[in-house]
DNA sequence: AGCACGCCGACT
DNA sequence: GTCGGCGTGCTC
C-alpha cells in the first residue's frame, strides 16, 4: 500500500505527490506523517492511499510516523483542498496550511499535558488512621473525584502525595487541559424576542435547504439575533454551524454574546489568540467537542463535520479576501462548503457588495430584508459640509465650523464623540514648499509616511525607515511641510479645542499591543473620554449608547481612492460610520465633510437608500465594464532584473494575446509596468485583462504563467485583485 | 526549501 | 596540497 504524501514544504518544485511505503503503519487520507525527503525528515500528508505507484520501486521510502491520533484534514476538506486548486491555481501545501493551525506544523505547539491524581479504589483503609495529613489528601481527592497533581500539592502535604502515589493508593495520569480564550467573560443571557421581520427571515432560511441567502439589514435591525436563531436550530438538529465577522469586530463583547448563547460549544478563531489557545480550539472543533466556529476569515476552514448552518456577517467586508499569497474567496469556500454539507449559507450586510447585491437580483441569491431598525429607532441626521465653502471663508483648519459646534454641543451636554478618518500616521508625507520634493522609499518608490513619536519616515509597504528631512535633499530648501492630516493631526487639534479633554485615538499605531484594542474601547465605554478619533477600525460594531456626534473627517480620502469599488467603499463606511451614532434614546448627528459635496454617494448614503445606490452604482458598473459585469484578472510579474521583467512580461503579454484573439470575451487587455513599480527591490509589471464572468480559460492563462516562471521571474494571477499598486 | 555534489580561488 | 565559495540538481 502507498501513501500518497504532499511535503510540508513551499514550493513549486515540490507542488505534487511523493509516494511512499506505508508498511505496518495503519494510516488513513487527511492523515499527518513524517516521511524521510532526501537527507531530511520532513512532515506531509497523506491526502490518498492507493496500492499502485508510477515511481521506481527502488526510489520509494516508508513512511516513518503518524503524527496524530486522527486524521487531521477531513475528507471534506480533501475535497475543499481539490477546488481549492483547481479554481485558485494554488500550491497544494499552501491549502493543506490553511485548514491546520499555523503553529501544530513542525510540533511547536503540544497539547497541554498535566498530571491528574485519582483514587484507587481498593486501596480504601489502607492509609493509617494516624497519617493525618495522608488522610487529608486522600479525602481531598475523593471529594473532587480526580484532581491536577499540581492543584493537590497546594492544598495539601505534597510529602504525604508523594507517599500515597508510591504506595498506589492514589494513582496518576497523563491528561490534558484546554487553554480555552475568554473564559473568564461573564455570561449573560442577551436572547431577546424576534421581531416580525426577525422571525420571518429566521423562518425563511430554516425551512430551506442547501440555499444561499443575502440578508440586507438596515444598521440595527438585528442581524446578530437572525443569526444567533438559526445557529441554534442547526444546533437542534445536532448539527454544527461556522460564523464569520470581520477580523476587526470580533471584540469581547460579540465574543461574549456568543459564549453566553451557546457556552462552550463555541469555539473562537482569530489572530488574536496564542498559539496554545489557537491550537485548543481547533482541537475542540475537531474533537466535535465544539459545534460553533466563530471567528474571522479563516474560520471559514473550521474542521467542523455535518454543517448545518454558514453565516457571512458583515459579507462586503474587504477583510473576506486575502490580499496575499493563498489568494481565496471566502465566500466561494462557503459555497463549496454549503454545497458539501447541503446546508443554507447566509450572507449578511447593511451595505452589501454591489456583486452579492447583484447575485440576489439575479435570483443566484435569495434576498432577505430587514427594511427596519428595532424600536423604529430613526437613523441619525447626516449633514455634509462642502470644505471648499470653508477655505473660501478663510478656514484652512481640521474641522468645519458646523462640527466644531457640534462639537461643544456634544461635549457639553455630556456626550461622547467619536472623529473618524482613514489615514494612519501624523501625516502621509513629507514634502518640499520650494520645489515640490517629496521624500520617497529607496526600495519602493512609495511616497513615506511621516511618524511623529519616532519622529522619522516610514515606508509602508517595506517598513524601512528613515531620518524625518528637515533640509530638501533636492534644493536645500528648509520649507518642508507635512502632508495630509491623520489621526494624530485631528487628535492634536481637539485637544487644543477641548484642553481639559482626553481624546483617545486608535489606529494601526496605537493598537499594536495584544489587547490594546481591547484597552481603548474599554476606556471609551467606560467614559474615561469623551471624544474617540479613529480610522476605519472604530467604525465596526461597538456600540456606545453616549455617543451622539460621528464625524467624518475628509470623506473624499476613500471616495478618491484608485479602485473601481471606491464608491461603494464610501457608501458602506459612511453608513458604518454613522450607524454609531445615536443609540438609545439620544438622537445622533453624522457630521460628514467633503470637497465633492456633489456626488451621489453622498446623497444616497445620506437618505439611507441603497437600492437607489446600487442602481446608479451597477448601471455605471456596466457601462465602464467593470464586475459584476467582468472578472478583472491581473498577471503580476515581479523580479529584480528589470530587463528580465520586461521581456517575460512581453512574452506572457503575447501569448494571451493569441488566446484573446477572436474571443469575445476579452473585454480589455493591455501590459504595463506596476503603479509601485519597485517593492522590496522587486520590478514589477503586470498584464491586466477583463473578461466576461463567463469566461472559463483561466486555467490556459495560469499555465502560461506557470511556463515562464523562474528562480528570477515570479508570477502572480488575481482574480478581482483588492487593489492594483 | 535544503542538502549534496562539484568544480575553481586563497590559506593553515 | 585542502578549505570553502555558491551554481546545479534532486528529493518518493
Amino acid at each position: 500500500m502507498y501513501a500518497k504524501v504532499i511535503v510540508d514544504i513551499s514550493n513549486n518544485e515540490l507542488d505534487r505527490i511523493f509516494d511512499y511505503d506505508v508498511g505496518e503503519l495503519s494510516l488513513s487520507a487527511g492523515d499527518r506523517v513524517m516521511v524521510p525527503f532526501g537527507q531530511r525528515r520532513i512532515e506531509g500528508y497523506v491526502i490518498e492511499l492507493n496500492e499502485n505507484s508510477s515511481c521506481p520501486p527502488d526510489k520509494i521510502k516508508s513512511v516513518y510516523s503518524k503524527l496524530d491520533d486522527y486524521p487531521v484534514i477531513t475528507p471534506e476538506m480533501l475535497a475543499l483542498m481539490n477546488f481549492m486548486i483547481g479554481n485558485y491555481h494554488l500550491r497544494i501545501i499552501d491549502v493543506l496550511r490553511l485548514f491546520i493551525p499555523a503553529q501544530m506544523r513542525g510540533g511547536k505547539v503540544k497539547a497541554l499535558s498535566r498530571k491528574f491524581v485519582y483514587a484507587n479504589p481498593d486501596a480504601f483503609g489502607l492509609i493509617k488512621p494516624s497519617a493525618k495529613m495522608q488522610l487529608d489528601a486522600y479525602n481531598y481527592v475523593l471529594a473532587k473525584g480526580e484532581v491536577a497533581l499540581s492543584e493537590l500539592n497546594a492544598n495539601c502535604s505534597a510529602a504525604s502525595v508523594r507517599n500515597l502515589i508510591m504506595r498506589d493508593i492514589l494513582r496518576v495520569r497523563d491528561g490534558e487541559i484546554m487553554r480555552t480564550p475568554y473564559k473568564n467573560l461573564e455570561f449573560s443571557d442577551n436572547s431577546v424576542e424576534l421581531t416580525e421581520a426577525q422571525s420571518h427571515a429566521v423562518s425563511t432560511v430554516m425551512n430551506a435547504k442547501d440555499k444561499t441567502f443575502l440578508l440586507h439589514g438596515v444598521t440595527g435591525s438585528g442581524k446578530t439575533e437572525v443569526y444567533m436563531h438559526c445557529i441554534a436550530a442547526a444546533l437542534a438538529l445536532n448539527k454544527t454551524a461556522i460564523m464569520l465577522v470581520p477580523e476587526i469586530s470580533l471584540t469581547p463583547q460579540i465574543m461574549a454574546g456568543f459564549r453566553a448563547r451557546f457556552g462552550s460549544k463555541v469555539a473562537l478563531l482569530h489572530s488574536g489568540l496564542s498559539a496554545g489557545e489557537r491550537f485548543d480550539e481547533w482541537r475542540r472543533l475537531i474533537t466535535g467537542e465544539a459545534s460553533v466556529a466563530v471567528g474571522a476569515r479563516s474560520a471559514i476552514f473550521a474542521p467542523l463535520k455535518n454543517v448545518g448552518i454558514i453565516i457571512i456577517d458583515e459579507e462586503h467586508d474587504g477583510s473576506y479576501t486575502s490580499e496575499s499569497n493563498p489568494r481565496y474567496v471566502t465566500s466561494e469556500v462557503a459555497e463549496f462548503r454549503r454545497k458539501f454539507n447541503g446546508c443554507n449559507l447566509i450572507l449578511g450586510s447593511a451595505t452589501p457588495s454591489i456583486e452579492s447585491y447583484y447575485k440576489a437580483k439575479n435570483g443566484e441569491y435569495e434576498l432577505i430584508e430587514l427594511p427596519e431598525r428595532i424600536n423604529k429607532r430613526p437613523l441619525p441626521d447626516i449633514f455634509v459640509v462642502n470644505m471648499i465653502d470653508e477655505v473660501y471663508r478663510g478656514n484652512n483648519g481640521v474641522f468645519s465650523a458646523r462640527l466644531e459646534a457640534e462639537l461643544h454641543n456634544c461635549i457639553e451636554a455630556g456626550n461622547q464623540a467619536m472623529i473618524f478618518i482613514n489615514r494612519r500616521g501624523y501625516s502621509s508625507y513629507l514634502m518640499c514648499r520650494s520645489c515640490g520634493y517629496v521624500a520617497k522609499c529607496e526600495q519602493c518608490d512609495v511616497s513615506l509616511v511621516y511618524h511623529k513619536e519616532e519622529d522619522s519616515l516610514k515606508c509602508h509597504y517595506c517598513g524601512n525607515r528613515y531620518k524625518a528631512l528637515t533640509v530638501c535633499p533636492n534644493c536645500g530648501s528648509e520649507h518642508i511641510k507635512r502632508g495630509y492630516m491623520g489621526t494624530e493631526t485631528v487628535a492634536e487639534a481637539l485637544k487644543q479645542m477641548f484642553p481639559g479633554e482626553t481624546v483617545l485615538r486608535m489606529d494601526n499605531d496605537t493598537t499594536q499591543g495584544k489587547d490594546a484594542h481591547f484597552e481603548i474601547l474599554r476606556k471609551f465605554a467606560e467614559k474615561k473620554a469623551k471624544i474617540l478619533v479613529g480610522t476605519q477600525m472604530i467604525a465596526k460594531g461597538h456600540d456606545f449608547p453616549d455617543v451622539t456626534l460621528v464625524g467624518i473627517v475628509d470623506a473624499d480620502m476613500s471616495l478618491h481612492f484608485a479602485d473601481y469599488r471606491a464608491t461603494e467603499r464610501t457608501y458602506q463606511l459612511i453608513t458604518q460610520v454613522a450607524g454609531r451614532a445615536g443609540r438609545n434614546d439620544k438622537p445622533g448627528v453624522v457630521v460628514l465633510q467633503t470637497y465633492s459635496p456633489n456626488h451621489y454617494v453622498y446623497k444616497y448614503a445620506v437618505s439611507g437608500d441603497y437600492k437607489k445606490f446600487f442602481e446608479k452604482e451597477c448601471n455605471l458598473r456596466e457601462v465602464t465594464k467593470f464586475p459584476p459585469f467582468t472578472r478583472i484578472v491581473r498577471l503580476l510579474v515581479s523580479g529584480e532584473n528589470e530587463i528580465e521583467v520586461a521581456s517575460v512580461l512581453k512574452n506572457v503579454f503575447e501569448r494571451i494575446k493569441t488566446l484573446s484573439d477572436g474571443d469575445k470575451r476579452f473585454v480589455f487587455l493591455s501590459y504595463m509596468w506596476s503603479p509601485l513599480k519597485l517593492i522590496k527591490n522587486k520590478r514589477r509589471a503586470q498584464v491586466l485583462m477583463r473578461v466576461t464572468p463567463d469566461y472559463d480559460r483561466l486555467p490556459e492563462i495560469y499555465a502560461i504563467a506557470d511556463e515562464y516562471i523562474s528562480g528570477k521571474v515570479s508570477i502572480f494571477v488575481e482574480v478581482n485583485p483588492n487593489n492594483l499598486s
